[in-house]
DNA sequence: CGTTTTTCCGTAAACGTTTACGAGAACACA
DNA sequence: TGTGTTCTCGTAAACGTTTACGGAAAAACG
């Protein structure tokens, strides 16, 4: 239907309107325009000008057949059970980045998302199977995760937003250091003089969960304070689950005198549970948040968070893709498989 | 490169594997896939059956190269001058259920940003020539939108989320009330006693701050209150632009005794600049936003705010936009050019 | 001037589909 | 039995590219 409207010129014309145009062979005019070698000075000038003026570029779907690749690369994002927002203040800086990097290559970015609460393994394969993208990028990493394990068999190029236990360290992944974090927050708040240290995270098999409450641990036993069972509750990743959750860990025997939380959106939903107690943070108690999203800044009080660079994170694990893509790939050697990004505190009003 | 590993059998097989391996033509197995009548019930079972075994599925570059459209729509982010953020927390419910319309027709979305401040007619015409999109959702539209003039121009299929005097009533769009939120927060702020309000809106040429202030004139008009133009200021769509401009409207002769901001961090970089006055919104002076976002929830205090339904708009213009394709038109009568939503009150503490 | 090399370009196949066309077989009908 | 219909399928072209191959012309070389 498209081609209909051809004629006029205001549309993209093809190869053949452009070698007719010239009286040139099509496979020349390619040539010229893709930078061979084996094409005269002059003629490549004539094409190239030409392609100016009938406003040509090439159908990329024409390309795509022929070359095997589509130039474009997926980026899926699961919601995680419970969170109906797809971490909604945390993904677009990412996404920016990535896709900022991702258009300096001439890569499209085509976005995946999922039915919230439901996994996405048939969208996944639908996009490799029908090669629509030529990669890959997992956002919302679990620490089992079947979409790695179906990616690595079908030797599916791809690269993870957070870590996995799944696959090794067969494929490019960046991820926020939330043991580093976890152990931060610890450091801090035994430094200002906290021994009861309440730690709540996500439940579900969320990987990032499991570091931090590792860092969190780990800690704690470097200062000498014995980890209470107690104190350690797992929620939904959404405010309710914070809401819900927050007063168990308040009603341990002996009443911690600061929390972590893992997710921004379950220390706010705790926030509005240690109002309801009359529990004032910033006063009463410290709270301290694992990672920082705009919310945390205008919560009042404002609270005190590790934020990560997320745009910069998009641009970087681009770049590690891209490197580990047999047609993008730099010299051999600098092929980088994981890394784990350092969060920066910010220190607010609530600890 | 990725044909090498097609033997491995995880990798999806081509059409020709298939009819092989059936002893049929692949113009048969074609047919039978698609639902073609003229094929025998015995032979498209077969076909079926080793379509699932053989775990094909038509490859999607030739697919979109022999029909001429690619099954997949643009989604065109264009930062506001001044927005580092896309709107962040505005876009992606949008997104969600623009997406989620698109995937039950099986079309993939692709998102395009760009460099903040830097307009993306480039982007776009390469979309459009390169025959990568089948149509293009345009967001953050201008009062005056040269992407709106391309498009038309190109015969290019395209929606609108938020209307634009580019172009009449040729596409699809779908807007936010603005002018009715407009006149309502006016209307709120005279039923309760107030009639020195300020309004304060973003500056360029977006075209949701003039229907905006269309509403607030005709309100105060209505009302028998004279638009005082002290009142009324320009800022740069962020958190710094409302704290520039806030204190000029304050400044004004007799004090406004309620501010309307037409943007969330506007209103949040306002409330700074008043903090610092000394001023109290919700005591001393009421506040009302135009577009809620989680934001205002948490803010201290609460804002009261207009709130639009994002993820049934997105899926909203997505269908609005399915019906303007002639691939996907239903009955020719039911093609709606514009749709305009109101938006919903969230009463809250600052007003 | 003859031979070899280089430069440049045209030809045609290939990527994986869909689909217009036509033909053989089966069937109906007189 | 002859003719017309209906089912079903194979053939081949087409979508717009890129690229391997070979060959003609030009240049280089002896």
């Amino acid at each position: 239907m498209l081609a209909k409207v051809r004629g006029e010129r205001l549309l993209a014309s093809s190869i053949h309107d452009l070698a007719r145009h010239l009286n040139i062979s099509i496979g020349t005019v390619s040539r010229a325009l893709n930078g061979r070698a084996d094409v005269n000075a002059d003629t490549r000038q004539r094409v190239l000008e030409a392609a100016r003026q009938l406003n040509y570029s090439p159908n990329q779907s024409g390309r795509s057949l022929r070359q095997g690749a589509t130039r474009s690369i997926a980026f899926m994002l699961q919601p995680h059970p419970g969170d109906q927002q797809y971490g909604e203040p945390f993904f677009i800086p990412f996404l920016t980045g990535l896709q900022a990097r991702l258009a300096e290559h001439d890569l499209d970015l085509m976005v995946v998302m999922g039915e919230p609460g439901q996994y996405q393994q048939e969208r996944l394969r639908r996009v490799v199977e029908t090669r629509r993208a030529d990669a890959v990028v997992l956002a919302n990493t679990r620490r089992e995760d079947d979409r790695i394990d179906y990616l690595s068999k079908a030797g599916f190029p791809f690269a993870t937003l957070g870590r996995s236990q799944s696959g090794g360290d067969t494929y490019p992944s960046l991820d926020i250091d939330f043991e580093k974090a976890g152990s931060d927050a610890v450091d801090r708040l035994v430094a200002r003089g906290h021994r009861r240290i309440a730690a709540i995270r996500p439940s579900h098999d969320l990987n990032f969960g499991y570091l931090f409450l590792d860092g969190y641990r780990k800690a704690l036993k470097r200062h000498g304070i014995e980890v209470d069972p107690g104190l350690i509750a797992d929620g939904f990743i959404n405010e309710a689950g914070g809401y819900q959750v927050t007063p168990r860990v308040m009603a341990s025997k002996e009443r911690p005198t600061a929390i972590i939380f893992n997710n921004d959106a379950m220390a706010l939903g705790g926030c509005k549970a240690l109002a309801e107690m009359g529990i004032r943070p910033g006063h009463d108690i410290a709270v301290i948040v694992i990672v920082d999203t705009p919310l945390c800044r205008y919560f009042s009080p404002a609270l005190t968070a590790f934020r990560p660079s997320l745009e910069p994170m998009g641009r970087r694990l681009a770049e590690m893709l891209l490197a580990s893509l047999p047609a993008f790939a730099g010299p051999e050697g600098t092929r980088i498989m994981r890394e784990v990004w350092p969060l920066e505190l910010i220190a607010r009003e609530s600890d």
